[in-house]
DNA sequence: CAGCAGTGTAAGCGAGCGCTCAGCGCGGAT
DNA sequence: ATCCGCGCTGAGCGCTCGCTTACACTGCTG
């Protein structure tokens, strides 16, 4: 898969370019904690026992605890967006859109499942302000998603009682894998995607099926 | 605040049989502050506060705070389990069957949204003991869920690649508006229920249309 | 009237929380 | 050889947590 040695669920080439070395394992301690016990039943002794540190590492690189969160957060956010604005930007119609669109965004969120446990279920843990950054984005994905699914009602490419309603059940689908997939999932994450783009596809009603 | 029935966006009618009336009104309290807070966020003191009671009050009724959070969580997945059972009873075909489950499913984590986020999202915080006792409920409403699925294939009702994947995504879809279903969204509990509906069966590839 | 079970409270205990701070080791510049 | 500053630690502060205890009030029973 990834090419460097690795072994074991985590993914190691995560954030390749977070400096300290030391503040992406605390990242990635993080990542782990928050995802296996919520963000508030993690302490700051877990995280840096998980790292290997002592606890008062974490505040030579981070200034709190919720500022770790929300670096995790942004973070992700920032990778679902941006894996979201390329499928729209690549695909020639609303159709070859929403299902590049939806095999992304699965994928990314049975891949990333522990990331994405956090990115999606524990944004509210978030202090106001950091807070407002990540819900901004999460309604730029929104935008994009329904935007999309609209252009192909008006297309005449899919037919949707409510164009509002099934974009949000287009995200949800994508949004809950990161709920229940595990390591132990018997289908990998591109099956999965790909198994997703089929049954989105068909529940907009898309007149194409399958084609090239 | 109440005393008067109903009014504002709290069932009162939602544990009529539990007994001394403080310990209902203690776990209605429970109900809204984890769904809003989280669990672990929670303080006993604030829930005994929502109830209109001192912290020690909560002791009298419940041996502990995770207690509380069992009898909630239980109690909500009883009622999704009956509910997904009595659609599939009634159903004649496989394909009525999904259509009533995911039109009562939906409604229900949609008018029932603040203790559908408890029963969905923090059941990682209850004792080993007591999550056994969910995970087994939860485990036989996917059971229904994919027999009735597998039981339309079977027919020639459906057409899905893979049943498991399809039974999950109905789930997934339903699962999922306990997350972002709110006291402010447009379309009502029942009509994003049937609109569910509808887009659950094109999802399965139901050749079965409408129709009474 | 006494006795008692059921329901509630004020006060506070021990533990563990997020976070701080004085200081230490070590690699690189002087 | 010395010094500086970054990365990190051990110790611990102040606070809040879940929960307990001792006690009070109420209404029912004999």
């Amino acid at each position: 898969m990834s090419g460097i040695p690795s072994a074991g669920p985590q993914p190691a080439d995560l954030w390749p370019e977070v400096q300290p070395d030391a503040a992406r394992r605390l990242m990635l301690a993080g990542v782990e904690s928050f995802a296996q016990r919520g963000y508030h039943a993690t302490t700051t002794r877990d995280i840096a026992a998980t790292a290997g540190m002592s606890p008062a590492a974490l505040y030579v690189h981070f200034p709190s605890k919720a500022a770790l969160l929300f670096a995790i957060s942004r973070s992700g956010h920032e990778q679902v967006l941006s894996l979201t604005q390329q499928a729209v930007a690549e695909a020639e119609d609303p159709a070859a859109a929403i299902r590049d669109l939806v095999e992304r965004f699965t994928a990314w969120h049975a891949r990333r499942h522990t990331i994405a446990r956090v990115v999606q279920y524990e944004l509210e843990a978030l202090p106001e302000q950091e807070y407002a950054v990540v819900a901004s984005l999460r309604r730029d994905i929104e935008r994009l998603v329904r935007d999309v699914v609209e252009r192909g009602v008006a297309a005449g490419l899919f037919t949707v009682g409510d164009p509002h309603t099934a974009a949000r059940a287009v995200l949800s689908l994508g949004v809950d894998v990161a709920r229940w997939y595990t390591d132990r999932t018997r289908l990998g994450p591109e099956e999965l995607a790909r198994e997703y783009g089929e049954l989105v596809l068909r529940m907009l009603g898309a007149t194409t099926g399958d084609g090239a």
